[in-house]
DNA sequence: AGAAATATGTTGAATTTTCAACAAAATGCG
DNA sequence: CGCATTTTGTTGAAAATTCAACATATTTCT
């Protein structure tokens, strides 16, 4: 375990737990370190919510597959990303999402019971742990607001510009990768694929932005 | 403040906490009761996200209105609901949201820092309503999931279905009210009015509901 | 390097949504 | 009760999305 402390100590989770005090629980929380192949199925819709994950290395999309296949990206996590800690901590039964692997990762997962329930002697960290805990679910509602801010546009066009923007403000360059090839773009912005891919072609050629792959310009 | 009491003990932040330590608490949030009329903007997109609310009367709208005056309506809440609790935990400083009053409403509001700030003693009041509010908060999430499974559908047709089967999911009957007229409906699903209208005519003489108003029934 | 697999771009037809305008029904109010 | 206002339903035309099919480009693997 010892060695992806360093990987868990910028969980959002950890913060303002100090190293010793991390190892300790750590080793408390009874966790697995699982390995995924890109593209394995690391948490299934409809499967028991009660375990949190904190994603080790590789990267990872949060999804819904509806009926007739068509897939929407809620969200992508990256190593040090707590994930599903809202499903567990709402004390559902059954997974409302699927956590997909997108790249060969690992990921370290325990029962959501050993954050919820303090331990014996009401320690500090555990405080400390549920302090961060609604901080980080209070950022994921944000995300969440801000996504369906995002998909609530009506045309494909003003979604992805709106993406765009977005992106470019986080990073604070007019220019920037996104972590979605076309395929995933379309799953996040909830539109068809070649609509999106003759969209951006069209923002091209009308000089409003710029684009090779992943990165993009807004001009 | 008495008279509001009997509605705050409901309230998702205040479980298992017994009346007389509500008192005291309530006390020390230092709160304004506030009153609006229909159609009144209760808090504004881009305002200090500092104060968290809790309804006391009447229903409120939590609404996204984008450059274009179209509105999304995100949630409705009813007496006794918190709401932009996640804002004002995420520590951001600007509103993504509107609320908007529905009816006549009076609203109970309060900085946030009198619930995520530990009072002098530590006291086990305060340890419980951090603890009730991850779990509202890790409630909110899962609604915001359920919101975007339902406007993640590509046409109204199954935008309308999917939202149908969950509000008779909740009720456990499969005739309901819903809490929207139609166009607040269309806000929520985000699709045009005129179109759902036109939707809804054509499930009924497929004989796969009955609607009269806000009053439906899936068959 | 070369083949196979995957990702991206392009097109036109079919479907669906949006928009505007108006009619009909329901509601609120003096 | 009757008028004014608001809500809901209907329609047709314009706009946008979806879908399928295919061409091209890129990546992966041996």
């Amino acid at each position: 375990m010892k060695k992806y402390l360093e990987i868990l100590k910028k969980c959002p989770l950890f913060y303002g737990i100090e190293p010793a005090g991390l190892e300790r629980i750590v080793a408390c929380l009874g966790a697995r370190v699982l390995s995924f192949d890109k593209r394995e199925v690391i948490l299934s819709e409809g499967t028991s919510a009660r375990n949190i994950g904190i994603l080790l290395s590789g990267s990872i999309h949060i999804v819904q597959v509806d009926y007739y296949g068509n897939q929407t990206i809620l969200a992508d996590a990256h190593p040090s990303d707590l994930f599903c800690e809202s499903f567990a901590c709402a004390g559902v039964e059954s997974l409302p999402v699927s956590v997909v692997a997108n790249e060969p990762c690992e990921v370290f997962l325990f029962p959501a019971g050993g954050v919820l329930h303090t331990c014996e002697k009401n320690c500090e960290y555990h405080r400390k742990m549920i302090f961060n805990l609604v901080h980080d679910l209070a950022d994921k509602s944000l995300a969440l607001h801000q996504r369906i801010k995002i998909v609530s546009k009506r045309t494909t066009r003003d979604k992805l510009m709106e993406y765009l923007t977005v992106k470019a403000a986080e990073c604070g360059k007019s220019t920037f990768e996104i972590p979605y090839d076309r395929q995933e773009l379309a799953d996040y912005l909830e539109v068809d694929r070649s609509g999106l891919s003759a969209e951006i072609g069209k923002l091209k050629r009308e000089g409003i932005i710029e684009n090779r792959k992943r990165c993009f310009t807004i001009l």
